[in-house]
DNA sequence: CATGAATGAGGATTCATTCAT
DNA sequence: AATGAATGAATCCTCATTCAT
């Protein structure tokens, strides 16, 4: 069927990925209110109802690219359980793994990151999410005795959940440090504690 | 009679202040754009114009509002340098004392810290400062070897503030914890570590 | 009586005269728009309710500059009716005298001119009234023989008006010419006319 | 059919010449403060947000008018250097000819006028070209012994630009006077004078 | 004589969104 | 698949003016 190709919605495909890709862009850089639908299409070299032909309203594509957002970070993580059984050298480096794997992430995607992260007020929501998968790895571990027994490991995943934010502002997204160093850092302050045990 | 005579002012200071009140809540919980001056005003029994008699613009109050935060922070943690000289026991006290007079002024503001540390595009460098604060502090424990001689303090101070975000919002802010216990936990847990050091 | 000379309504008269000088010289700089009640008070030293124990309001002060304007105006040109039966070099002096008198007169009160002439609505008004009042003068003098007897008056007022004004706004507000300056040149061209009679 | 095809984009052109059309009217008839948005697209059968599909501002579409009448003017004068060697009679008819193309010109364009000549701040710089135009033109018929050779150019300019602006409110935009009629007028008195030469 | 405080009324401008083609 | 044209619905802001003291 159809031998000469035409093939069919791929000039639209191509458009609402523009428009998928510049809108990420602005809102990132501009947050949702100073992002105009008029400058996304200027950008995209498209008019205003093109727009609507692809999305519903400003809203639905500021949903959209958090969803996507979300449903990748998901994805992520999925793989991230941590088996039991591991020395403690080898589980600093599985930890290591995991952050890394989300520095990646947040680095491979810095726009969406920005706006599911720090942007979206259904970021708070997302970081709860990860808040609560962070936590049940770290109560597998302290079962396990790897850590502390009288920590609360809620708040301890509230604590790293910050960090990485704030290190992926800081230090990610201005190229002062890679994902390794920071997820080496985390892990070297958060194991092992402030405290100088020499002396 | 009245021992305090002819209060000059007083009522336009009283509604100046009741708009910077209701301003600093429907900023607080609506952010910017999404904050009318129409509603701050009729919240405060007021109309338009009278508004504009005491701030020259939405951005203006805005700004005041973050500045009286930034202001009060600043002089907040002028007092906070911890003096040398002091055993371990006492630095962590020293420490969660710091902490909880942060919490506890975030707690006595929520409103102005929701603006000014999570709202308002100066947070982060208001962010960037308290680092920098924080940053001087740890070194100067660090040369006094009470930390480990290998830590990167300013890594470790954005990993500090990123846990006082979080935890403002999911436990302070939801009265979950107190500065109390909130200070507590992260001195226990960045001064010691996860690591399970018995067995 | 009053010995004492509580100089009955003086202060207030310093008032509203102040009121009137500075709005004469906002009117007069920047249009009847352009001025603001805020701002005239403000430079007279006093709060806008002062303005209204003086003045009804904006166009009432407007009003009652222009009114002064032509008053002093019609006073002005009530004398300046021309003599019959004089020679014809005293008629140019005598018309000169009447042009120095205006010239004068509108540099004398130069912001009382741009109001009444040139920015109030009246202005038109005005200038008629001066127009009619000049052709009245003309036409006399046509009768008497000393103008040539195939002129429109009227229309040779109106150029005279029209002279008066470029040369207020171009020569004299600029201080390039001085009022006699003015009404020489003036009497030279429209008496004798550009034509070179020589040669 | 229609030989001109898919008329692309004429609704909107005509819109924008509509709301031009108004605005000149409206700007002429109320000066630019009393003139509303609100009743320009009311009267080009148009929404308010419309009127900023073609013009960026109020000021904006005020200026393109001055500037179109401006535009207008210089291509107007631009032709009408008057030509060496011809004798006195062919000189006047010549000098008509010129204020003739002025009036006609102002008569075409009542609003433009009124709006780039009476109305604007930019009108004095615009009669300000004018001026140095017709000095120019006067300076050069001086030279060649036409006019006398005591008058100053530029004070005749002022004055003949002077008259053209009263004679223009006065006679022709009340359809007392023709182009022609006043142009002659002007012709007759600037060249040979009031004073009568017979007797 | 004067003012601190307040407001009614309106006006320009913006932006997401839609209609007809 | 796309666009020229248009708009509904707000929002910020301004200014002359007034009230109570």
């Amino acid at each position: 069927m159809g031998q000469r190709g035409r093939q069919k919605g791929s000039v639209g495909v191509k458009s609402k990925e523009a428009i998928l890709t510049i809108a990420a862009e602005e809102f990132a850089e501009h947050g949702f209110h100073e992002t105009k639908i008029s400058t996304i299409v200027k950008k995209a070299g498209l008019t205003q109802p093109s727009f609507y032909l692809y999305f519903s309203s400003k809203e639905a594509i500021f949903q959209e690219l958090i969803h996507t957002f979300h449903h990748k970070l998901i994805h992520l993580t999925k793989n991230s359980r941590i088996e039991p059984n591991l020395d403690k050298n080898i589980l600093a480096s599985k930890i290591a793994r995991g952050l890394i794997s989300i520095f990646k992430f947040f680095d491979d995607h810095r726009h969406l990151t920005k706006i599911g992260f720090f942007i979206a007020d259904e970021a708070e929501e997302i970081k709860r999410g990860m808040v609560a998968h962070i936590t049940e790895n770290l109560l597998a571990e302290q079962q396990d005795k790897y850590f502390r027994q009288d920590l609360n490991m809620q708040i301890v995943a509230e604590c790293i959940i910050g960090a990485i934010e704030r290190l992926t502002i800081t230090k990610l997204f201005t190229n002062e440090s890679t994902p390794q160093q920071l997820a080496n850092e985390i892990v070297d302050i958060y194991l092992y504690g402030l405290q100088n045990t020499e002396s």
